[in-house]
DNA sequence: AAATGACCAAATATGATTATCTGGTCAAAT
DNA sequence: ATTTGACCAGATAATCATATTTGGTCATTT
């Protein structure tokens, strides 16, 4: 039943089929938690032979890695596309869009369930970089007076994370009837966001500019990233 | 070396035998984690037979939930001593105080280093009925214009919850370096919840009053859980 | 009556052995 | 050139036997 050979080495099939391996590998964890996930697996569901998944990643971690950071860059489209104006629209539909995207956000709240013995690493890392770069987008903000200037940088990162985690977490260990529902919960932490941060001067022409500008930004880095791991680069 | 027998059966003596034996049970929990504290470790510190410790508690699990109980109630009482009187300066207070606790603080966080096999057990349960209690308290606040009434009791809930947790568990997961002082998160907690959940309205007695009440009313049960914790009865 | 600590059964750890699985490679097929 | 899948070594799991630990009891002692 094996038809080896080589149709076409056209590039767009090429990454067309890491899309399409990546679908694959997508359900499975879902359905099985990384864990329990084997390359077979995957190769099985994608109707490629194992081999052909090393072709485009060097481990299965790194088909993880790219797993993940092609549900982060859709998620910043998601977000994109919403087109938030002010920070609290932009957390808001951050939060709305996590909520949408069960990988990420499995590995947001650091749900064992799903990323088996990956849980604790991939929370750490990866977090400093954006996080300097979301540092700045809120320092910027502050100098246009739509957020509060009298918390260092370090607080008004730590406030918004609060909000974001302090929802999620607690919320994912809440039997499935007590939970609110998703919309609610992105408009809570929205309204939250808008309170905590806000100084209640209407957003300017400059802030919508500013939060677009980050939201480049981010898209750039994710895309970038995203562009690396599918090009077989590792690590 | 030993001397059984029976110095009198002063009821006041036994208490204070049942604090040493949590006092030596906390410090070996927070050297050495819950999973390698033995009850003979325990006995040993606290000066007494092993046996001695089954005269208090039925099982292990039972010492275990007494300490708990009992920093419970300790935490209730700084948090009372400072007499809050809003919503703000209960949650503040509250927040620093559990800081200021490493057995509660490990619970509410789910230290595993600490908790061990209990880790996730603690957190659960326990937390329906206190949860009850603060929500007819925020209703209450609710009532008298001092928190927002555009949210339903489940959102305000959570909206608390998620500052709360929201500051305690990232923070717990930053290299220590780059946490932000306690006494500063408590503050920022603090005032995150007047913005996030004030109506701006100033606080008026009756506002301080039902604080108290709530206050009075955790102390409560704390205490009464703790007693039946130092009184023999287990579950 | 009150406290002890030797004692026991059950749990848990250790180790040795074997079996199974699975990430990753590469010669062969086209 | 490209894809395959048999193949391999190392990891992981399963099994079984043995040793150690430890939660909990209770006859004994004062």
């Amino acid at each position: 039943m094996a038809r080896p050979g080589r149709p076409p080495q056209d590039p767009a099939r090429h990454l067309e089929r890491a899309h399409r391996i990546l679908d694959a590998a997508a359900e499975l964890i879902l359905r099985w938690g990384y864990d329990k996930t084997t390359v077979e697996d995957v190769a099985r569901a994608a109707g490629v032979a194992k081999g052909t998944i090393y072709l485009h990643w060097k481990t299965r971690d790194a088909l993880f890695t790219a797993l993940l950071r092609r549900d982060r860059v859709r998620l910043v489209e998601e977000v994109r596309a919403a087109e938030p104006a002010t920070l609290p629209e932009l957390i808001g539909e951050l939060t709305a869009a996590l909520l949408r995207r069960p990988l990420t956000r499995a590995a947001v709240v650091g749900d064992s369930e799903v990323l088996g013995k990956l849980t604790r690493q991939k929370l750490e890392r990866g977090t400093s970089e954006s996080d300097a770069a979301f540092g700045r987008y809120l320092d910027e903000l502050a100098r246009l007076g739509a957020v509060r200037a009298d918390l260092t940088a370090d607080e008004r990162t730590a406030l918004v994370t609060a909000l974001v985690y302090g929802f999620l977490i607690p919320q994912s260990m809440l039997p499935q009837d007590r939970r609110l529902p998703d919309k609610r919960v992105a408009e809570l932490v929205a309204d939250a966001t808008a309170r905590a941060l806000g100084t209640g001067a209407p957003p300017g022409q400059d802030v919508t500019r500013a939060t677009r500008a980050h939201l480049d930004e981010i898209e750039e880095t994710a895309a970038h990233r995203l562009a690396r791991s599918l090009g077989q680069e590792t690590r």
